[in-house]
DNA sequence: GTCTATACCACGATAGAC
DNA sequence: GTCTATCGTGGTATAGAC
């Protein structure tokens, strides 16, 4: 359901491999506990994908991937930088209480410390374009003038906070009732006066 | 420097071991590899930690034992909640200067994957402080009256993902330089008007 | 495409001399 | 306390039948 895949082999070794690498971690996941979950064959798996590495790979950039899609659409669905900031939480947050473990593994997991080459998460596709957003909105006068960097994690830095501290149970009711409040201080933080 | 042991063999094992574990990652570093790189024996390791986990555990519990330290001496030393989290924020931004390596080993490891039964770092001493000075801020009237979990992603968020951006190279200077700007912004976000 | 069986190796941990 | 040598397990990945 959170996947781009269609239904297939390759598909339930996907899901069965994210919800495992969520639960129990990439490197405390071995193929044949992948294998034993989805009812599958090890041949069946190596037929599929090269590894086990392959597999966390295909898995990252499918999610990446959706994810940097549904941003592009938001940047071309709203015409301010305001409402297309607010968009992108209010996405985040169903995003993650409709899918926590793509969430999880996306925001969570060490890419680096399993997908040797990967850049960092924050430079990856999505983030770079919630950043171009912002820089938008300095342009247009919307938000105060100050280094991009600073104004975009202070405009997003609380709601990925609310993001972790809800994927680490430490928050009790669903994201978004917490939309409104989130992002009210986030916008005040860099709105133009 | 950033250890709080003094030196001994058993020191020089928890610095090499926090070198890889950042580097390489937890998974990716075997005790072998921390053996030749620190130039001792395997059985001296085991001699003085019962395990590779127990390594981790050690590191784990004195970083954030200073960390939490360092917190009740900056309440302590403050009377506003803006003075006390300042400091706080200009404090995390001077740890991660100085000592990158653990302030990643606290921040980015999942310490859940490799620390059975531990407690996500959000609900640890340090972040739990920081809560008690955003809840005391709010009696006392400095901050808007507002859900305290949201007061507090707010005025910390920002920060927190300043630093994760300077631990993966994407931003060029060092912190402090930003500290005045980022925390305009989150005080902005949370001060009662 | 899917399966079973197995090769191979790296790892964590221990034994025991000094 | 420190060392070297070694063991056993469990992992990834492959071979080859169906």
């Amino acid at each position: 359901m959170c996947l781009p895949e269609k239904d297939s082999r390759r598909s339930l070794i996907l899901e069965t491999a994210l919800h495992l690498f969520t639960v129990r971690g990439y490197f405390s996941t071995s193929v044949h506990d992948i294998r034993r979950e989805a009812d599958v064959s090890i041949g069946s798996i190596y037929h599929h994908f090269k590894g086990k590495e392959a597999i966390a790979r295909a898995l990252y950039d499918g999610l990446v991937g959706t994810m940097a899609q549904a941003m592009e659409e938001i940047a071309a669905a709203h015409g301010s930088a305001h409402d297309r900031c607010r968009a992108v939480v209010a996405h985040l947050y169903e995003l993650t209480e409709r899918c926590p473990e793509a969430m999880q593994f996306i925001l969570y997991a060490r890419h680096r410390e399993f997908l040797p080459g990967e850049k960092p998460i924050c430079s990856s596709r999505p983030f770079e374009l919630m950043k171009e957003m912002v820089a938008a909105g300095i342009e247009t006068g919307e938000i105060r003038v100050m280094a991009p960097v600073v104004a975009a994690t202070s405009l997003f830095g609380g709601a990925i906070r609310m993001i972790y501290l809800r994927l680490d149970g430490a928050l009790p009711g669903p994201l978004p009732d917490h939309l409104e409040e989130t992002w009210q201080c986030a916008w005040r933080s860099v709105a133009a006066e």
